[in-house]
DNA sequence: ATCAATAATGAAAATGAATTGCAATTTCAT
DNA sequence: ATGAAATTGCAATTCATTTTCATTATTGAT
């Protein structure tokens, strides 16, 4: 990833190849991960990655700007590639656990709104739908 | 509160003046509570309530959905008491931690119509503003 | 009032994810 | 190649949450 080099040099980091792979492992999959997720998955793929390589690598990310952290009340952190200013909101399926992304300009508007009522001055926001994905509903309805 | 005395009966529980109390200081106070403030803020009032006895209160509300739980990013539950039907979002102050309420129709209707254009069946939501209230603003600006 | 059954309580221990300390290893400019 | 500095693995620590368990309190029945 170029952005990461760019971030590398600013805080004047050393490159490594577990890093490396695990920057790009988790930029190319372009979803949510925990860090246990991101590190069984890693796994399998590369021998000799340790869980705090992966966790560091992860907050490294966050810090840079290039991964978003956010927790979906359940009190373990999901991480997610930020490919540039792409902001987006979640429905989150409790059943299955799918997550899905959505980007709405007029509730972002209103939101905006809201917040200039309140005299806030907004640096970020999380909207997050909770019910259950169409498909769980379909499983459902044939049992 | 008759509603909890309501869930009283439903769940089997025994009356005890220290729930009663940290339950009718919870649902009167009206405000967001970790875990550890009301704890705090009930020992100024009353001697002998561990914390193990306030935490199990809040959970015991929760359940019964006479209190509302929400995490806002910073890793602690945060429990305040629902009236009844009285939905809304929060704007939170990065800086003072000052908790703000708002509600706002025309949001929660696109927020339905965007879960039903995924076939989201949607039994619930968080919408949270972060950012710098009012008056953090005013004093950073007096410095 | 007495008794048994069961819930509530407090204090300590257990949990579980996040985070850190540290020695060993690797990177990299010189 | 050398040394300063970053990276890594593993164990240890942190910190809120949750559970355990021995003790106490409540409730209904006798
Ligand atoms: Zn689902
Ligand atoms: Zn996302
Ligand atoms: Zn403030
Ligand atoms: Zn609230």
């Amino acid at each position: 990833m170029k952005s990461f080099a760019r971030h590398k040099t600013k805080y004047g980091l050393k490159s490594s190849s577990k890093r490396t792979f695990i920057v790009d492992f988790f930029m190319k999959a372009g979803r949510h991960f925990t860090v246990e997720e991101l590190y069984n998955e890693i796994k399998k793929h590369r021998k000799g990655i340790s869980y705090s390589t992966v966790y560091r690598a992860l907050k490294l990310l966050a810090d840079c700007g290039l991964a978003g952290e956010s927790m979906f009340g359940d009190s373990v952190s999901r991480y997610e590639p930020i490919s540039r200013s792409d902001h987006h909101d979640h429905l989150i399926c409790s059943r299955c656990g799918r997550i899905i992304e959505f980007e709405n300009g007029k509730i972002e508007q209103l939101q905006h709104n809201v917040a200039e009522k309140y005299g806030f001055s907004v640096s970020a926001h999380r909207l997050e739908l909770y019910g259950v994905c169409r498909e769980c509903q379909r499983k459902r309805r044939r049992k």
